[in-house]
DNA sequence: ACAGATTTGAAACGCGCGTTTGAATCGTGC
DNA sequence: GCACGATTCAAACGCGCGTTTCAAATCTGT
C-alpha cells in the first residue's frame, strides 16, 4: 500500500524519481524522506538521485518546480479580466486557492509549501517567487478593484485576511482527523459544539468569498456613501 | 550565539531540558532536534534525556505540556463573560490568539502547534485536546452570543474565518522573510504592489476583529430586519 | 560518618542516512 | 558487430543519531 511503485514502464528513471520525490516529500518532509525510499517507490538504485539530480538538495528543488509546474497547468490562475465583476473574480480566487491547496492527491503544492513554512529550507525563496507571488499579486489586483480608494496598507490586511482564511483549510487537515480520533475513543463528547467542520468545497469557497467581500466593504466603506 | 547554555545553577536537570528542549524543539522540529543538541543547551550528559523521560518521544510530550502551562499561565484564556458586549469579547479573544501565536519567544507554543499541523506526530492528539480544543470553546462561546440564531454549520464557518486569519500570521513568518531577501536581491521590485506586509499586533487584532465582524453580521443577519 | 539510592558521566552499540565507487549493462552511431 | 558514452546497480564509507551500559559522583537519612 504505502510502497506501491511509479508505474516502470512509461518513464524514464528521471521522471520516475520526481514522481516518487512529490508524493514522498509531501507525505514526510525534506529531512524525513529518505533517498532509499524514494528509490524505492521509483523501483530505482539509491544512487539514481545523485547521478542524475547531483544531491538530495538539488532534486528535492526540482521537486518542489515540477509540482509548481503540474499544479498551474492543470489549474490556470484566474485573472481579474476574466470575470465580469471584481466579486466573481475574488470568488473565483478562492475556489482557485482552495483548489490548489486541497484537491489534486490532497494538494501536494499545498502541502510542500505548508512544510516550507513550517520549516524552511534553502529552496523557499524560489518557491516563494515561483509560485506564491504570482497567486497573491493576482489576488491584489481583485482588492484593488474592489477597494480602488482604500489605502494600501488596508488593502494588504485585506489581501491577508483571504489568503488567511483558504489557508487554514490546508494547514488544519491534520486537527480535522485528531479530532475524528478523539471523537471516536470518547475523549471528546459527540455533543460538544464543533471545534471544528469540514465542508464541501463549493460552500466553503461560497462562505469565504461572502464573509470577505462583507469585512472588505466595513473596513473600507465606499467614499462618501455618495450616489 | 546559537548554542547559548540554559542558565546551569537555578534548575535542576530535568528543568533545564525541559527548557532547552522547548527551544530546540520550536526551532528544528522533533526529527531534525537532536538529543545531543538539546543536552548540550542544557549542559547536561546525552544520557540525561533517557534518564529523567525514557525516550525522546516521552520527553518531547512533556516539553509541550510544559510549553502549554507556560503559554496559560502567563496569558490566560479571556472568557466571554469577562466582557461588556461579545464584540469586546471577540476582539480581546483574538488579540490574545496572535500574541499566544508570535509573542513570547516568537510564541513555542505557536511554532510547536504550526509544526505538528504541517507533520503530525503521536503528541498531536494530547495537544489538540489540551490546548486548541480549549481555545476554540471559548471561540464558539463568542461566535454563538455574536450569532444567536445562526445554523451551527454557519457558526463553524465563521470561527473558522476568524482562526485562519489569525493563524495566518504565524504560517507565514518565513514567507515575511523570504520576501525581504527576495526584495535584497533585487528579484522583486521595492514598488511591487505589497505581497504580504507585517503590522503592529494592535492594529492587526483591530483589523481581524472588524473585518470579521462584518463578515459575521453578513453571512447571519439580524433575523428579519425586525427589532 | 557511612550505607544505599539517586543522579551524572564517558564510552560504546547498532542503525539508517546521504553519498561515493567501480564494475556491469544498455543504447547508439559507424 | 563493435566501440564508446550514458545509465544502472550492488556494495561500501563515514557520519550522526537514539539509546544502553556501567562506573563515578552526589545526595539523603540515620
Amino acid at each position: 500500500m504505502s510502497d506501491k511503485a511509479v508505474n516502470r514502464d512509461e518513464m524514464d528513471t528521471r521522471e520516475r524519481l520526481l514522481m516518487a520525490g512529490m508524493e514522498i516529500f509531501a507525505e514526510r518532509g525534506f529531512a524525513d524522506a529518505s533517498i532509499r525510499q524514494i528509490c524505492a517507490r521509483a523501483t530505482a538504485n539509491p544512487a539514481a538521485v545523485n547521478y542524475h539530480f547531483g544531491d538530495k538538495e538539488r532534486f528535492y528543488a526540482e521537486v518542489l518546480a515540477t509540482v509548481h509546474l503540474r499544479a498551474w497547468k492543470k489549474r490556470p490562475i484566474p485573472r481579474l479580466a476574466e470575470f465580469p465583476t471584481p466579486d466573481d473574480a475574488l470568488r473565483a480566487w478562492v475556489r482557485w486557492f482552495l483548489e490548489i491547496l486541497t484537491v489534486d492527491g490532497a494538494g501536494p503544492l499545498g502541502r510542500l509549501m505548508a512544510r516550507e513554512m513550517a520549516d524552511p529550507s534553502s529552496a523557499l525563496d524560489e518557491l516563494i517567487h515561483r509560485s506564491m507571488a504570482p497567486m497573491m499579486l493576482t489576488l491584489h489586483e481583485i482588492i484593488t478593484a474592489l477597494l480602488p480608494d482604500a489605502e494600501q496598507e488596508t488593502r494588504n490586511l485585506c489581501q491577508q485576511s483571504v489568503v488567511g482564511q483558504c489557508l487554514f483549510y490546508r494547514h488544519a487537515q491534520p486537527a480535522f482527523d485528531a479530532i475524528d480520533r478523539l471523537r471516536d475513543q470518547g475523549l471528546m463528547p459527540t455533543d460538544t459544539p464543533a471545534l471544528l467542520s469540514r465542508v464541501d468545497l463549493e460552500q466553503l469557497a461560497d462562505h469565504i468569498a461572502s464573509f470577505s467581500l462583507a469585512g472588505l466593504r466595513h473596513v473600507a466603506p465606499a467614499p462618501g456613501g455618495s450616489r
